[in-house]
This record gives structure tokens, C-alpha cells and sequence, in this order.
DNA sequence: TCTGGGGTCCTAGGACCC
DNA sequence: TCTGGGGTCCTAGGACCC
């Protein structure tokens, strides 16, 4: 069933390419369902990051302190014991949204005090991320049981190559997305909607038709019944920004968008983005299923619970500031990176954002270079702000022991190191004293 | 009641080299 | 005294996606 995949079967009468996109139906909050079967139908948004008072079986130990619920049925874990979305306090939004929540007028990205205010009884949960990846292999590997060519998207989506997968022709593409939906819910648990079309860009958004649990098949021919009644912001890679600029201009759907001359598209939104409207618009897109990437950068953050000064509150976050530095190095050295480039980002109360970052001399993974460095980038920028997000970033990532690392430079003496590290201290100042 | 965290890619100016 | 292009790398910001 597996093998040969790369090479269209017959070189000169290709068969036609079948892409499909596959996302996982309210993933985040259907994991918690899986636990949870109690809030089925029920409105549950998952998000906030985790607080005590929203561990539900907290709530229940306090409750009945004489008994061990360690090992219980928490199936039968009685709803008045779910926190409720209702008095929420806090920045979090919103990452997963159930169905009959989003009857409300909730959905991802939604500030959850707002989402408070359009839905109070929705149950709110946290996110299990052990437990969502733990899911997000499984059902990727069931994937690739069946169909070998994946592209991964994130953890609730991949794309799939049908065209030189067994059956991946039959009714379009049908026939295999039913299989793969089927084996996928016998591994999880959890239903997926599948679209399946000549391209990425159709797929994509034709996985979106039949939500939850669907099922759509595009074909070239569907381009002006199904695809251009679509406002443009159906379009994977056409942003709020894009799509209030194309309103401007009195272009709300696809078919308008198609409608178009290219040469003022290209003269209104630049060579790049101006061309690639036009092609998508007409339903073009030859990008190929990429299996395999490398990661670019590496970053952590965080969002104060309110918002910091650099002085008045200079401990704090001068041991944040550390923390992040010490995750980002530890990601780094747990999946085998090293990076030349690092910075940091800030997010001021007003929400605006700046960034510095430095290019060193060397590959790094070590907490204290980049704690020393990115303390350099910090420097840099207006500190008299009141502060709501600080990050630390590190990019031009090699891995080292691979063939790029050499051409890239990640060798390097120790000595030559630890002697500019020497340097690089005595100017570095005392910004966050806890740490000298 | 403002708006998480982890990413990628693009643009644009300036430095620097040939 | 004035004046080339091309290429690459670095940095900052921003759009967009999951």
C-alpha cells in the first residue's frame, strides 16, 4: 500500500492532482470532550491558560475532601463542578470553541471577558497540551498509515496528496477521505472534515464546507458555482488588513476579486501580493505537499497579568526576562538546535510592538549567552513604557552535526568564546540586577 | 473588557563587497 | 569631482496563520 509516491505512475498522462486538507473539528475542545462526555451539546470554550480555581477536580477534592478521586470516573463528575465562563477576570482568549458555544457568537481568538459577557454558562476549560499532542500523533500517524504524502500544519491540520495513493482518484478523492475520516475517529475518537480539490488553496477552503464531520469534493469546473461567491477572506493568506483594502475597492467576493485586471491589482497591491490575488482568485496554486521542514526560529513569551514597568517592577521582570531566556534554550537544546540571531520583543500597554535583535558570531543554545545578549537587545528600546508582553527569540537555527553546520560556521573554539563573552559582560548593565 | 503564544514570510533601507 | 550596478547580509516592522 505504501511506496512508490514521488513519480506520477504513467510520466505522460499524469493523473489529475488530488490535494485534500484535513482539520480536526474543534480539536482543543473535543479533546477535553473525550474526558469530559458529560458537557457534550453543552457551550465549552477552552482557553486562559491554566488557574487552580479551573481544575475541576480541585474543586471536587474541596468538595469531598473524605474521598480519593484519583482514580475516579470523571465521566460522572456532576456539571455544577465545571468552572463557568461567567466572572471570568484575566487576558486569556478564547482557543477552542464547542459548536453550540459558537451559537453564542464565540470563537477563537475572542478575548475570553468578552466571550463572558455573550455566553456566562458556557463551561470554560483549560488547554491539556500533553494530551492534545499526545492525540495530534496519534491521528497524524494514522494518516500516514494510509496516505504517506502529509504536510503538517499545525496540530489540528495537515494537507494530504491523494493523486498516487491507492483509491485517492475514486469519486475525486471520496472515497479515500471517508477511509481516512473512519480510521481516524477509531484511533481518537474525534471527527475531522475533509475537502478534497486539484490544489492546496481549494482544499483548504473546501474542508470548511461541511463542518463538522463533512465531507466536500471540489473539481476545476466548481471554480465559479463554488469558490468565487466566497468573500475573499475565505482565502488563506488574504488577512483583515488585505481584506479591508479590497472593500475599498468595492471587492467582497472572489468572483470580484477574479474580476479584476491583473495589472491594477498589481499596480494597487505590489508585484508579489498583487499576482498571487489574481492567481488565486482564478483558483491557481501549484504549491507542492512539503513532508518534511526545519524549523526558522524559536521563540517563548509571555502576556503580564497587568501590565509591568522596567523600573517600578524591575525583579519581576528581570526573572521573567531569565525564565524565557532559560525556555528558549532548553527548546533549543531538547530538539538539537543552535542559533546565531537573538532578540527580543515587547509589547507596550498601548499594544504596540518593537523588536531588536543581534546577529552573533556563533551557533548558541546556552541560556546565559542568550540571556547576556538578548539583555543587549533590551537596551535598545524605550523602557519608560509601561510593559504588557516581553519575548525572547533566537533564529538562524542549524542543527548541529548536520552537513549545513560546518558551511555555517557553528564551530568554534571555546576560548575564543569565553574570552568575547568576557567582553560582552562589562558592557552589559545592571538592568536586572538578580541575575549578576 | 481590549486583543495568547508560537510560528513563517515579505518588504525595505542600509552596510558592505566586488 | 562625480558616479556604476549586482549581490548578500543585517535589522525592524508587519501581515498572516494555527
Amino acid at each position: 500500500m505504501l511506496g512508490a509516491v514521488t513519480a506520477p505512475a504513467h510520466p505522460t498522462d499524469p493523473l489529475p492532482r488530488r490535494i485534500a486538507h484535513l482539520d480536526m473539528d474543534a480539536f482543543f475542545a473535543s479533546v477535553e470532550l473525550l474526558r469530559y462526555p458529560q458537557l457534550k451539546g453543552l457551550p465549552v470554550v477552552i482557553g486562559g491558560g491554566r488557574r487552580r480555581e479551573d481544575d475541576v477536580l480541585a474543586r471536587l477534592r474541596e468538595a469531598y475532601p473524605e474521598r480519593d478521586w484519583s482514580d475516579g470516573d470523571l465521566s460522572r463528575i456532576p456539571l455544577e463542578f465545571f468552572p463557568r465562563l461567567s466572572g471570568y477576570t484575566g487576558r486569556g482568549v478564547i482557543t477552542t470553541a464547542t459548536y453550540p458555544a459558537r451559537q453564542f457568537g464565540v470563537g477563537s481568538a475572542m478575548g475570553l471577558m468578552k466571550a463572558a459577557k455573550l455566553c456566562p454558562q458556557a463551561i470554560l476549560l483549560p488547554v491539556d497540551f500533553d494530551e492534545v499532542r499526545r492525540i495530534s500523533r496519534l491521528f497524524k500517524s494514522t494518516i500516514l498509515e494510509i496516505a504517506p504524502v502529509m504536510e503538517d500544519r499545525g496540530v489540528d491540520e495537515v494537507y494530504i496528496d491523494f493523486t498516487h495513493v491507492p483509491g485517492g482518484q475514486r469519486e475525486g478523492g471520496r472515497v479515500l477521505a471517508r477511509l481516512i475520516q473512519k480510521s481516524i475517529f477509531q484511533a481518537t475518537g474525534i471527527t475531522c472534515s475533509i475537502g478534497v480539490a486539484p490544489n492546496k488553496l481549494i482544499a483548504k477552503m473546501a474542508s470548511e464546507f461541511n463542518k463538522p464531520n463533512g465531507i466536500s469534493i471540489v473539481w476545476p469546473d466548481d471554480l465559479q458555482e463554488k469558490i468565487w461567491p466566497l468573500p475573499c477572506r475565505k482565502v488563506n493568506g488574504v488577512g483583515p488588513k488585505a481584506d479591508e483594502k479590497l472593500q475599498g475597492y468595492g471587492i467582497h467576493t472572489i468572483g470580484e476579486l477574479a474580476a479584476r485586471d491583473p495589472g491594477w491589482l498589481i499596480e494597487t497591491f505590489g508585484k508579489s501580493y498583487g499576482a498571487w490575488l489574481h492567481a488565486v482568485s482564478w483558483g491557481r496554486d501549484d504549491r507542492p505537499v512539503v513532508t518534511e521542514s526545519e524549523p526558522v526560529s524559536m521563540s517563548r513569551e509571555t502576556t503580564f497579568e497587568r501590565d509591568l514597568h522596567a523600573v517600578r517592577d524591575r525583579a519581576e521582570l528581570g526573572a521573567v526576562f531569565t525564565r524565557l531566556c532559560e525556555q528558549v534554550a532548553d527548546d533549543l537544546q531538547r530538539k538539537g538546535y543552535a542559533g546565531k540571531t537573538i532578540g527580543i520583543k515587547l509589547r507596550y500597554d498601548n499594544f504596540q510592538s518593537v523588536t531588536r535583535d543581534v546577529t552573533i558570531d556563533h551557533f548558541t543554545a546556552d541560556a546565559a549567552t542568550i540571556r547576556r545578549q538578548a539583555g543587549l537587545c533590551l537596551k535598545r528600546v524605550d523602557l519608560t513604557r509601561r510593559i504588557r508582553l516581553l519575548g525572547v527569540r533566537v533564529g538562524k537555527l542549524v542543527k548541529p552535526g548536520t552537513e549545513g553546520e560546518q558551511a555555517s560556521g557553528y564551530s568554534e573554539s571555546h576560548s575564543t568564546r569565553t574570552a568575547r563573552d568576557k567582553a560582552s559582560d562589562e558592557h552589559t548593565d545592571l538592568l536586572f540586577p538578580e541575575l549578576d
